[in-house]
DNA sequence: TCAATGTATTTCGAGGTCGAAATATTTGAC
DNA sequence: GTCAAATATTTCGACCTCGAAATACATTGA
């Protein structure tokens, strides 16, 4: 059975000697399969009027375990994204009552963040649709099938050096 | 061998017992993976002063094959974009001397897009550089291993009904 | 002690994206 | 043939991002 990559790739192969298309096949689905969850992941949190990047961020908050807190610039290397971008966001989020601010007493350069009760819940209800949603496209593959694809993907992985 | 992704699923499978480890590592490192991915091709890319946007734009005029053209319209499809997002990048493109604007003689609301030959040119720096970023990710896995992942990720395309 | 350096956050200006409105042109129904 | 609806592009305003500058506080070392 043959998917619209397929396609893509054998156009390419005429154009491009060089061309693997084992590499190509899985680098470009890797992209599909990716925006797909993303797509999937926005639909299902706008039913309840809420964007994914605020959700990643209640993510975080909610990651490190009571109390739920964390500071801006914690959080902003944690997603990968400036600090500046984060200050925006804990903007917002405290705006929409989901997270409060208060200062470090200890060092008052820092600012600490904290998922309020309402952004908790909020998380709460995010992360099972979230969940399901992942579930409804990895179970189309049988559970030996899944286990062997995450081991090929950790390998992958491990040779990236990523660390977080 | 354990990556970093398998310590992320055993702290959230202490908190959600109804997570799944392998549908979670797997979408962690489709998403590690991709992120990887795409830092490397802005790297590769920015050596010459160009932005992947850009070059994705290129690449999708020189897709459709000769005269590498196509209206705006047909690539914001393309490129799963706004229309309006794509009026920016050819005027980008076009100042930059990459693309030239035309309008169709048999339907003037149209307007075409053309690769100058400056435009292929940095395309065909770039679509080598790329490549080779990807070959050195992708053949870390043996040969027969990179055949395996290319199909189970296509079982995972075709269920997700993308087309395009 | 206190000046210099380092760290944490926020502010600022610019860039790329979007949806909606505006503009221009074509198509279809009568 | 004319006018309403459909199509293609661009403009507009808002949003999220970034890097650099500004601000505030802490640490170091002479």
């Amino acid at each position: 059975m043959k998917d619209f990559v397929d396609a893509h790739v054998e156009l390419w192969a005429g154009e491009l000697t060089e061309l693997d298309r084992d590499v190509e096949g899985i680098t470009v689905r890797l992209q599909v399969l990716n925006r797909y969850l993303e797509r999937r992941r926005e639909a299902v949190l706008a039913t309840y009027g809420l964007q994914l990047w605020e959700f990643k961020t209640l993510h975080m908050l909610r990651r490190g375990g009571r109390p739920y807190a964390a500071t801006p610039g914690a959080l902003a290397r944690q997603l990968g994204m400036s600090a500046a971008a984060m200050t925006n966001r804990l903007d917002a989020l405290e705006r929409r009552g989901y997270v409060e601010r208060t200062h470090d007493r200890d060092d008052r350069r820092k600012v600490v963040a904290t998922l309020t009760r309402a952004g908790s819940e909020l998380w709460e209800r995010g992360i099972g649709d979230i969940l399901r949603v992942e579930e409804e496209l990895i179970h189309q593959l049988p559970a030996a099938e899944r286990t062997r694809l995450d081991e090929l993907l950790r390998r992958l992985v491990l040779v990236t050096g990523a660390d977080s």
